[in-house]
DNA sequence: ATAACATGTGAACAGATATTCATATGTTAA
DNA sequence: TTAACATATGAATATCTGTTCACATGTTAT
């Protein structure tokens, strides 16, 4: 970046609050790549299909089949989902035959969901 | 649709698990246009700026200039993204002559973006 | 060995979305 | 009133993303 005032440009030369509260916030703030990667996490319970695979397996664990007949998706879309949901660990796979297995990672998975839930419900 | 078997000739035939685990499993699940909501919900979370955005307000109400200076954004991402979380009542604005000054909506904010920080932090 | 089955995966396509640019609206100070 | 400023907004663009399709891999039963 060539300049900054260039770079600055658009926005006004002073900031309207207090010092005090700028240092605040600032060292409040995490640094870019952990706020990039809660993104990130939050961008996976962004999507319909995720967040029905995620309460399905509130109950119990489920093989790839019984997750695409009770969504009513396809086995390749929930198959694409559930590699995205794995790699961010969320979920956890158990291989057992032909099947395999998928359950909830760990907690916050349900104390997120169970947390938007209720911001909905209002 | 045409044809039920046409419809789910990709999934098995039959279910893995136990008719009553079906049974609990949609007994529990939400209808389909909570679920919608809820991802819709979460997209919102699922983006730097709008994250960087919430984070900055945990401390105090700030103006868009500032929030805009203090992400190094433009002002017009800025305005635009902050239209979407009012619009999804994360947080809400009061105006004070030229400048207008938003803040967190509700708790559910600084819950979920908690929660989230959890499971990066492992 | 071969057929049937369950799952995984890469490419392609369509739809969604965040930023930028240009400009409009509204407010304060001169 | 006019200039400077803060914010909002619509259109355009480039990028990202979810699904589908075709097919590969790996497992079980005959």
């Amino acid at each position: 970046m060539a300049n900054i005032y260039e770079q600055d440009a658009e926005r006004c030369e002073y900031l309207c609050v207090h010092d005090s509260v700028v240092k605040k916030v600032l060292d409040e703030m995490p640094d870019e790549e952990k706020l990039f990667d809660l993104a990130e996490l939050f961008k996976i319970f962004g999507d319909s299909t995720r967040v029905k695979i995620l309460y399905v397996l509130f109950e119990a664990e489920l093989c790839v089949c019984d997750i695409s007949t009770l969504l009513g998706a396809t086995q390749t879309a929930v198959s694409h989902q559930l590699r995205i949901l794995k790699s961010s660990k969320l979920v956890k796979s158990r291989k057992d035959g032909k099947n395999v297995f998928y359950s909830l990672a760990d907690s916050h998975v349900t104390g997120i969901i169970n947390l938007g839930m209720e911001h909905i419900n209002e």
